[in-house]
DNA sequence: GACGCTATGTGCGTTGCCGCGCATACAGGT
DNA sequence: ACCTGTATGCGCGGCAACGCACATAGCGTC
């Protein structure tokens, strides 16, 4: 593992579970290794498992047409994936993707039913994260429309970081381009700003954040808005 | 009342409840009327009622800074307000403010929870109808990402049409602009554009609708979109 | 060491919306 | 009849992002 990457052995959702709880929702879950790109569910199938990344992470993405997509949301060990499911619905009509390939938990679809049927600390849970997800989605729609690229990437970038636990990541300008809803020449411009301004090196792929307290002022206040509602609904 | 207008004298979420919990829900409602602009929840205050419009319904603003805000949600006797309340947690980071006046019902925040608790079919039913919010929020960052305004205009005629059950309704260019995330002059133009080619007309803050048809097709596809999430959770 | 794939960077004309300021027009009150 | 406030319309220069096409640059492969 490099040395700037301190992975997390557990879910923080889980951990913050009583004891009993916790350790009958794990039970419930088979750990498994998620791949880069891989997709966990696509709008219109059946949701098979609920996911609990441990260190790794999942792109909530919203498909508008062939061309064009926009990410509208990023679960880690902080969050989970199959909210649609403890709300008793059959789908989303968004796509989840492996964005940093690594460990995590998951259940069936059924089980994960059953065990926040069973767990009152565990339901609550799942309910104060569903608020989380409802403010991010809000904030994300706002920023979307009214902060430039720049800005976005420098949120997405914290947001990223956060989640990959480390300062360096893989990601590419193309992928980044689908993320945001731009044009790839768009994510090299607002990049290169970033890289000239010291804040953060790439090539072709490898992404380093250099000064996290630059890229926050150089971000929008809707990183540190989720962040806050992350604290308030669930600190 | 006009005679393009027919009252629904129910909530349609309330009226899909099993007889006995709809009862016990209504025993917990007062009804109040709704005035224009009233601001029924603001962010960083405690939420004191839940809402089921009848006849009225609100608007889910996300403040961006003291000049920008953006409608990511409307609530009409389709829906309710105060899911945040159903998720136990303490507030939401939108405003609701009554865009439409007109009769509600509303519960108290005790009395909402309560409910929720106690009445198995009403928990389903607003678990639902959060599945149907957080789908229309994804939908609505990314319309508001990529779709021009003309069509976000066109969008947002339907939505509050079928809102209002009729197809006059009160809305100045001004609030529309803040509805949108645009400047006044770009609803200017875009209603405009709309009128001209004999869809709608206006004056005044006096809005018709004249032809649907023609309006679903200026519209970008969000639109059905919705009709069709709120058909597949709640239908 | 040539080839090909992927990733990144650049140029150019266009567009949708911005900010700002101002002009018109209708409505209601006195 | 006048005045005032609100609603709507228009012009101008500017900017961020667009679509498209092409140029470079690293890296693996055979």
């Amino acid at each position: 593992m490099p040395s700037n990457q301190r992975a997390p052995a557990f879910n923080r959702l889980l951990k913050s579970l009583p004891e009993r709880d916790m350790r009958h929702a794990l039970e419930g879950c088979e750990s498994v290794d998620l791949a880069f790109a891989d997709v966990l569910y696509a709008p219109g199938t059946a949701m098979a498992h609920a996911y609990f990344p441990t260190n790794s992470f999942i792109s909530l993405i919203m498909p508008v047409d062939a061309a064009s997509s926009l990410e509208v949301g990023l679960i880690g060990d902080e969050g989970m994936f199959g909210i649609s499911l403890a709300l008793g619905v059959d789908g989303s009509p968004l796509r989840a993707v492996v964005q940093g390939a690594g460990p995590a938990l998951r259940m069936e679809a059924a089980v994960f039913v059953r065990e926040v049927a069973r767990s009152d600390a565990l339901h609550r849970t799942v309910d104060r994260y569903i608020a989380f997800q409802l403010a991010q989605l809000a904030q994300t729609a706002a920023c979307t429309r009214f902060h430039v690229v720049e800005a976005r990437l420098a949120r997405w970038l914290l947001m990223t970081q956060d989640r990959a636990h480390a300062s360096t990541f893989r990601v590419t300008q193309e992928f980044l381009a689908l993320m945001l809803g731009v044009r790839r020449v768009g994510v090299t411009k607002a990049a290169g700003s970033l890289q000239r301004a010291g804040l953060i090196r790439y090539s072709r792929g490898d992404m380093t954040v250099l000064e996290r307290r630059g890229l926050k002022a150089a971000s929008c206040g809707c990183y540190k808005s989720d962040r806050d509602s992350y604290q308030r609904f669930l600190g």
